[in-house]
RNA sequence: GGUGGGGUGGCUGAGUGGUUGAAAGCGGCAGUCUUGAAAACUGUUGUGGGCGUAAGUCCACCGUGAGUUCAAAUCUCACCCCCACCGCCA
């Protein structure tokens, strides 16, 4: 969320910010709203300020044992109109504060601007897999290997979810384990275990509500709701916290399932493994001062990259432009893994700073040593990374010609020392 | 699910209608004393917002929301959350 005095101050910024993320919201409009909000809010402190007054006369006159009747009987038509006034400005705060909601964060100025054809590739790392075969989709392996029921999955519970089986299990957990270890061992970072299930106000808190409130899979008897990624409730370790400089930055590491509707996009990716309605994913979170924070989201991707790389699989560096970034935040980087089998990029992780944005909206704040003024944290977040579509990378660039996988060297600890998934 | 207790400032904790933004203690900060530190003593110490160049001034905030009243931390109602015990259960 942004300032409401922020806006009022960079009306032309925040204005050419929707513009260039293609959103169409009347700025004007919240202005004219506040400026209402303001208006009704100076004559409801008038006339408070009269009350406390009388109130304090009031008082003064019973203490001395005086008669306070006529000044009691003035005030009643005061408190009337208090409760009008009282009633309008809340119209008016309830208003601001929906619109607020509803603005997305302000791009920074290194993103390129424009629609989504407008990313740019900032590198490439690794080399596609020399197959000197025509290379299957993850799919067609799952199948022969038995590995993934997509068909049971489907009859369990319905379309687009998953059931590994078998060795496709074991890779699954295997991978979990290893990117925890990986970033709790050398980067950093403190494992966290969090809820699956969060309330509206943590969904509020990181930016997924109101916007997205039909992307959640929501419960009927409670206001709770899964979560799509475990930046909700790790972020929200802090909602209405205020921390010590000296604490930060913290550095958070999760795994969650993640759990997506995915309403609207029905027929797109909607392949195996591609666009599912739960998932695994191992998320990065960090809590930083707002100097860092650019710095920081440089480290994060770093993290991410080093996961990929420690798994062989050739990725390339994405930074979105202004049209395609997420709603809360102001600077992101994908990693597109490769994929042999179906000969494509795959976004695997989303690695943004939201620098005040979630902050403000979750009431995260940090005291400074020197001037102990407390001001809002930094928040950034990034998939360290996402398992099923790397699932789909490993499958499908590790395929052998005999239709067994190669494992990665990193994951065979965690996998009997095997070499490769063959066909049980 | 049942019964009981409770949500007050960074923390502990008083406060049942009228200078209570809120006692006291702890913690923090500044000072006195000291070669230095500790102790002791003194002072100070919440957040958000409106108006104002500023000094300042006004308003709000005692879980949340509504209500009663000239006046609410204090009374009424609803909701949320926490704790304890019982029941059920991985």
């Amino acid at each position: 969320m942004l300032d409401i005095k922020f806006i009022r101050e960079n009306i032309e910024l925040v204005k050419q910010s929707l513009i260039e993320r293609n959103i169409k919201l009347d700025i004007e409009a919240l202005i004219q709203i506040d400026n209402a909000r303001r208006k009704a809010l100076t004559g409801l402190e008038d006339l408070r300020s009269l009350k406390n007054k009388a109130n304090n006369e009031i008082t003064a006159l019973l203490k001395e044992k005086k008669d306070a009747k006529e000044k009691i009987s003035s005030m009643k038509e005061i408190a009337q109109r208090i409760d009008a006034f009282e009633a309008e400005v809340r119209a008016h705060e309830t208003q601001v504060n929906a619109f607020l909601l509803t603005i997305p964060n302000i791009p920074h100025l290194s993103i390129p601007r424009g629609d989504a054809s407008q990313k740019s590739i900032v590198r490439e790392w690794g080399n596609k897999p020399p197959l000197d075969f025509k290379p299957l989709t993850h799919v067609e392996l799952a199948q022969r290997l038995d590995i993934i029921d997509f068909p049971r999955a489907t009859k369990i519970t319905g379309s687009n979810f998953v059931l590994f089986k078998g060795w496709g299990a074991r890779l699954e957990r295997a991978l979990l384990n290893f990117m925890l270890d990986f970033h709790t061992h050398k980067h950093g970072y403190t494992e966290i275990c969090p809820p699956y299930l969060v309330n509206r106000a943590s969904m509020t808190g990181t930016g997924q509500l109101p916007k997205l409130e039909d992307d959640m899979y929501k419960l009927r008897d409670e206001d709770l709701f899964l979560i799509p990624t475990a930046e909700v409730p790790i972020t929200n370790i802090f909602r209405d916290d205020v921390l010590q400089e000296e604490q930060l930055p913290i550095y958070y590491t999760g795994y969650t399932a993640c759990f997506r509707r995915e309403a609207g996009s029905y027929g797109k990716d909607t392949k195996g493994l591609m666009r599912v309605h739960q998932f695994d994913k191992v998320e990065m979170v960090k809590f930083v001062r707002p100097e860092d924070s650019y710095a920081e989201l440089e480290k994060l991707l770093g993290n991410a990259e080093a996961i990929l790389q420690a798994l062989g699989l050739p990725y390339r560096v994405v930074m979105l432009p202004t049209g395609d970034i997420s709603f809360a935040a102001s600077k992101c980087y994908d990693l597109e893994a490769y994929a042999a089998g179906a000969d494509t990029w795959l976004e695997v992780s989303s690695c943004s700073n939201f620098e005040a944005f979630q902050a403000r909206r979750a009431n995260i704040r940090f005291r400074r040593k020197d001037t102990k003024k407390v001001e809002f944290v930094h928040t950034l977040n990034g998939s360290g990374v996402a398992l099923a579509r790397t699932v789909i990378a490993i499958m499908e660039n590790y395929q052998q010609k005999d239709g067994s996988i190669l494992i990665p060297q990193v994951l065979r600890p965690y996998l009997d020392e095997r070499e490769r998934i063959t066909k049980v």
